[in-house]
DNA sequence: GGACGAAAGTCAAAGAAAGACTAATTTTGA
DNA sequence: TCAAAATTAGTCTTTCTTTGACTTTCGTCC
């Protein structure tokens, strides 16, 4: 945790409260961390992207801010469509793939023991052969198809 | 131990004892012992793999770091145990992988949720690419790092 | 409506750190 | 002895972070 991007994503994240979404100022927050405004919007960009379950919304100008938003899961719905997004995919990267895990985890979909079991199952190193990616997506599909039969 | 990589061992190593994981910069280290950062890793490698009882994790980019964690013997050292044996192994078919898993699921270990995603993620469905049976070693093997870990 | 300033967005380049690979050297053991 | 294994160094690659310059959008004030 000694770059400042992590420290900023915890400091965002702080601001959740029991809201779903919460309302930032992109220069107060380079300002207040001492760093560039395009730092802010890295993180943002990087820690709370839509994988990730995160929208965000901005406004420019005078009064302008920035909104980040969770997206709440539907549970039911959310993991026959989760199921097709992969399928669509002709990969998966590990990044890409825990995004997705975390976000379940997130929204209780599974629990944060099922999640660290996934992220070993599917890590580079238990995957360390030529096509990981096709691989991971195989292996993350059919989790996802056990989850929903449960 | 006139060789520097066993010097190297011993520092490392002297930073456990409060704490069973430590964090290390390989750049700092190489600096300080003035080797190249390669041999390092080489330390790395050679003597914290899984079989000597522990684990690495690492981060690129700015502060990025080494993590560094023994696997500490927890309750009756099965764990510790059935991951000796799996890395003993030169293969692991679906069948006795999933009698690891049941028997870690009776002994409660890992709960039924827990046991039934490990399934799904090292079945012949999700594995099905050549040498099997080499790859679901792998991922157990990582699976059952991340439990010990835990 | 146009000018001005206040936001935020974009993108590329530089920097920071670890990983992978290779070659050379040294040590070991049969 | 001498071939295999271990060690050491060097270099290139990949990943992630940080910064800065430039652009776009929005609001306000003549």
């Amino acid at each position: 945790m000694a770059n400042i991007s992590d420290t900023i994503e915890q400091f965002i994240k702080s601001f959740f409260g029991e809201s779903d979404s919460i309302q930032l100022s992109r220069n107060d927050l380079a300002h207040y961390f001492g760093v560039s405004p395009s730092q802010i919007s890295y993180v943002l960009t990087t820690r709370f992207s839509v994988d990730k379950g995160y929208v965000i919304e901005s406004k420019r100008g005078g009064g302008g801010s920035v909104t980040v938003a969770k997206i709440v899961g539907t549970k039911e719905d959310f993991l026959p469509e989760l199921l097709k997004q992969t399928d669509a995919l002709d990969a998966l990267t590990f990044n890409r793939a825990v995004s997705m895990v975390e976000r379940l985890a997130r929204d209780g979909i599974i629990t944060d023991g099922e999640a660290s079991i996934v992220k070993s199952a599917i890590g580079d190193r238990a995957l360390a052969v030529p096509m990981a990616d096709a691989l991971r997506k195989n292996i993350f599909k059919e989790i996802l198809v056990g989850l929903i039969r449960r």
